[in-house]
DNA sequence: GAGGTGCTGCACTCACCGGTTTACTATTGC
DNA sequence: GCAATAGTAAACCGGTGAGTGCAGCACCTC
């Protein structure tokens, strides 16, 4: 009788085999990443790699997927606790820096930047369901905001762009080069600069 | 008696391995690369290469140091030529948007994001001949423009950035994804919103 | 025009890597 | 406890790609 797919084994292989796999993708990229090295990593018998995920190919997307799932949360969480009063800008604008300088969600962003061309799928579901949401998120309550005479933002997108990028703009790009932690109070002097230009 | 580095035949097959090389890195990146195909576009054989430039990862270096200096050359005459006003920020947005956005910076940023682990050099030297001269270049102006009363930017770097990421960030950061084109107008959306933030 | 040098084309080495096979052991569900 | 299934270890296969050696032709320098 099989044991299925509710197997503790399978579970646990690929839990272990996943983690060892997000490991190396995000250090070294896909094509420098090699299942014998992660088949080690993860102790764990090379052949239960393909028996459990299937291939390199299929192991990445799930990395992907999962390594993107937990990022987004944290994105979406960041951002959703939007206050009545444009002031609460300040602290919102330090902790989405903070998460996204996480370094897991940069080496994500990297891979994804890196891999684009192989796997344009991904990255354009990364950008949707990150970056995109947070845009989203924000967009709407600028134009709360605006409807009550907080905040002077009439196209509400435009606005949530200025303020990312204020808030994360430089440090995010620098950081995709060179891996420096961001300048403190930069993001608080972005969200200060957005409120200069918004302010009814 | 040798003829020596002043052989037409060596700078002949310099120029064309270094174009063809530039046409495939930046397209498919670094290891996706293959010498092969490059000295076959070249049409020139494999040894050749190996006999002019040294090794593959000469031969990248060779390309990004040729793309870079061409691609800094066009940012620094796009900033540098600052006027009087501030008004001219506007025009100026423009104009760095569409270099930032030319295909071979594009993909050169890409590039060098992806083996930023594998070239840390080289990304360093980008992200400081590029950006980083471009942001010197606003934050000088930005300090004139502050002296004499034009602009209130008290820490000039923070304005540069501010500036530039305004402009060109979302755009930029949605373009290493997805290859979309730039929405129309958003630069000089960014400038306008810039000067809001920043006019005395 | 003579001698040296560069270019070619091709075969070759060597290493690596994704994926498979085999022969065996350990767990699991019933 | 007993099939059935998952896992292990190691060898193996096929392909690929960086780099080399070499012999002969073409071109450049003087």
């Amino acid at each position: 009788m099989p044991a299925s797919s509710t197997d503790p084994r399978v579970a646990r292989s690929r839990a272990v085999i996943t983690a060892a796999a997000a490991e190396h993708f995000l250090r070294v990229g896909y094509l420098a990443a090699n299942v014998d090295e992660i088949a080690a990593e993860a102790r764990v018998s090379k052949r239960t790699i393909y028996n459990v995920v299937g291939g390199k190919e299929q192991l990445f997307r799930d990395v992907v997927a999962e390594v993107l799932g937990t990022a987004a949360a944290f994105a979406g969480a960041a951002t959703r606790e939007l206050a009545d009063t444009p002031e609460t800008l300040l602290d919102l604008a330090e902790r989405l820096a903070a998460v996204v300088h996480a370094p897991r969600v940069l080496r994500l962003r990297r891979l994804l930047i890196a891999e684009a061309g192989r796997f344009p799928d991904l990255a354009r579901e990364y950008y949707e369901r990150g970056p995109g949401r947070v845009m989203t998120t924000l967009s709407a309550a600028f134009r709360d905001y605006h409807g009550r005479g907080l905040l002077a933002a009439p196209d509400p997108d435009l606005a949530a762009e200025h303020f990312a990028f204020l808030v994360l703009g430089a440090s995010l790009d620098r950081a995709l080069f060179t891996d420096e932690p961001p300048q403190p109070g930069r993001a608080r002097a972005g969200a200060e600069a957005f409120l200069r230009a918004y302010r009814p």
